[in-house]
DNA sequence: CAGTATTGACAATCTATATTGTCAGATAAC
DNA sequence: GTTATCTGACAATATAGATTGTCAATACTG
């Protein structure tokens, strides 16, 4: 009991911190893989040699394929969505402006980041009902960054038109960077970013009209 | 080779009727398990025992499932574009009218037909690129008949970046009708029509803004 | 009716991959 | 240096479904 409280160091690690850092080459292999083959290429074997690890490990962290595919999602969309909001709040107060500093600012990190960029744009569609429910959740969250929910003065919901607006905005932009994307980064970040925010003004100002 | 020139008849049918009507109902069965239980959920078997068919003659008219998924897709979506076309040109001249009136088709046939249209909204994603060219292959007519492409005086072909607002207009339009959906068609036809319109808009007017 | 083409049911095979299990060697603790 | 823990390679198993093959029953032809 005594010895057995604290586990044995490897590597000056104990148990606990190893198996988060297997987990978290894991998330990166499979991003690397696919960004290379896609999700339905992607065997557990590949993405287990692409960490250098062995498929024991692949099940230490996660239950399934899936569950690997949705932990590298959220990695990539977490920490992406986090820079857009603090992009957005440079914006200051001008809804415009956090509008394109937001989009400027995804669309910059699509063209550094092709891999990434294929995992949660593509890769993510259509794969399960838990999945599409993630997906769900983050596109929602990618919408209330670029236009912010407008809550009537009572704090109650948007209603369900505005909800469409949302998803056609959301729809068109992810449209826009997937083209964009696979055809290479044509043009240059500004004029992308210019088109993507004229349908979000259809949103913006639709949204508006709606309230009044 | 006197007697065997033309195919013994089965109800009626020669050989050739028969294979083409096989077809059909495997399409027909394909578009219900499809809508069902998915592409990825839905095995040979169970289309062919959908059809009333066995196995067999899945292999006599296609190589392989993804065959038939893009036969069922094209085999909906023709017809679909057909008609939208028709109620397009029924919009005479004006834009506007037109956009409405196939959009209105649009989304009544989808609300009418649920399984066909998780076919051609849901299931055609990320399956193969083969299957990718044909769905974008789709898009465009599905664009092109929203707002027919403008070409400059000297018939050339539209700029890159219409062809990205083209993109976002279908994007829009798309995860609208998705969203509709599978919320099990909340709104009225005529406001999903509407909000659509206003992100087809876009494409209308910033399309002759950049032609100036 | 005899004979042949066609069909339907279903078995056999094949392939691919996920998932679990085994074990020898390496590493840290004492 | 001895022991317990951990690791890496890989074998064994399980599953699922596509694809091909067999054969008797059926429907047509002359």
């Amino acid at each position: 009991m005594t010895s057995s409280r604290k586990a044995r160091l490897y590597g000056g690690m104990d148990a606990e911190e190893r198996r988060a850092e297997r987990r978290l080459k894991l998330i990166d292999a499979a991003i690397d893989v696919y960004g290379e083959v896609g999700y339905r290429g992607a065997t557990v074997k590949a993405i287990c040699e692409a960490a250098e690890l062995t498929e024991r490990y692949f099940y230490e962290s996660f239950a399934n394929s899936e569950a690997l595919l949705i932990a590298a999602y959220n990695h990539v969309v977490g920490h992406l969505h986090e820079e857009m909001a603090a992009a957005a709040a440079g914006g200051g107060d001008d809804p415009e402006a956090r509008l394109r500093a937001a989009l400027t600012l995804y669309f910059t990190r699509l063209k550094e980041h092709p891999k990434p960029a294929r995992v949660f744009l593509l890769e993510i569609s259509g794969i399960s009902p838990a999945v599409d429910a993630v997906k769900l959740d983050a596109l929602r969250v990618f919408s209330d960054i670029l236009v912010p929910p407008a809550r009537d003065p009572n704090g109650n919901d948007k209603g369900a038109a505005t909800t469409l607006l949302s998803i056609g905005m959301v729809g068109a932009v992810i449209s826009i960077a997937l083209r964009w994307v696979s055809k290479h980064y044509r043009q240059p970040v500004e004029d992308v970013v210019a088109i993507a925010a004229s349908f979000c003004r259809v949103a913006l100002t639709e949204a508006d009209r709606r309230q009044d």
